[in-house]
DNA sequence: CCGAATTTTCAAAATATACTGAAAGATAGA
DNA sequence: TCTATCTTTCAGTATATTTTGAAAATTCGG
């Protein structure tokens, strides 16, 4: 397979799966074009080899700025802004789950805590039922949280571990 | 708070949170309804619940039952089919790690095998950093496999060792 | 086998999400 | 300061996804 074929067939799938977990195809589609450009590239660049309109290309730029994945560089001698990716994964991925833990994991925990105290009888299979429910999906998450906090410090833990031989 | 309003705000909320996931609105409520239900209840429950049409649930119920989050039961002298969510929230992650796993990132990571033996030479930038990168995803990729694997067998590894302290 | 009860399907409608492009805003060199 | 270049915004449009509801299919007791 040539590189171009091959570029496009990576650019596409990594669209795709990026929408299964939340994520817009363009902003993925941006995301991957970056991963695999030797060069720090223009919004007139990704604007032209993803066929999308420079708005488009503009918010999703800075969408992925926000999330961390991106970054704004200056060359000198040019006006023009260029972007470029992170290209270590690990980092890539330990800051995805730095960003989702704050937007979604931290508030859900928080909602989870207020739920458990719900008024009523425990004796009432109703109320039990949702007291244990709520309860065990909020100690999970918490360890979750915990766990997570302890990958991104990248001390300890298996996966850690395991991967940082490989990376490192 | 009241039972009932919080049952609703984790409804609600929960049905927010699996948007950010990919998980559509519906049967993330759903499941989330069933989950804190001390009964089976029937498709008109459902629908009477959470408001919504009676396709729109027995198509979501399917996905959940598809999903292995969902089982229908049968009652004795009940001519109407009941449905019940396994409780055991380790469970219920273990499902849907292993889901995930074979719907999204095992694809994924058949065709970065395949992309990685691109052709053209490694010493131009373009092919190199492709080939880099590609690589570099897929190397984590399999290791995320492996572990999510001894996950699912739930027979070792820190997440696993740590959770099972305190759900078993 | 019949028919009422129940479940499933799916085309059309509603809703939600993403994208465009032109205009406004910002920036930097002359 | 002025102007050409580049960046950002956002209302309108397009696309994708979800939901409805009525009709078709299925099921089960009699």
């Amino acid at each position: 397979m040539k590189l171009t074929e091959a570029k496009q067939q990576f650019i596409s799938n990594w669209g795709a799966f990026g929408t299964h977990w939340g994520i817009n195809r363009t902003m993925a589609q941006i995301h991957a074009l970056l991963l695999v450009s030797p060069d720090p590239m223009t919004q007139d660049d990704i604007m032209e080899e993803l066929n999308i309109s420079r708005g488009n290309t503009n918010m999703n730029i800075r969408e992925l700025i926000n999330w961390g994945l991106v970054d704004r560089v200056l060359l000198s001698g040019e006006r023009k802004e260029f972007f470029t990716a992170e290209k270590d994964i690990w980092k890539v991925v330990t800051q995805i789950v730095k960003e989702r833990k704050k937007r979604e994991l931290e508030p859900m925990l928080q909602l989870l805590d207020k739920l458990e105290n719900v008024e009523g009888d425990k004796k009432d299979k109703h109320v039990k039922t949702f007291v244990d429910t709520v309860s065990s999906i909020r100690k999970l998450g918490r360890q979750a949280d915990k766990t997570l906090d302890r990958m991104i410090r990248a001390e300890e833990s298996w996966f850690v571990g395991s991967l940082i031989k490989i990376f490192k």
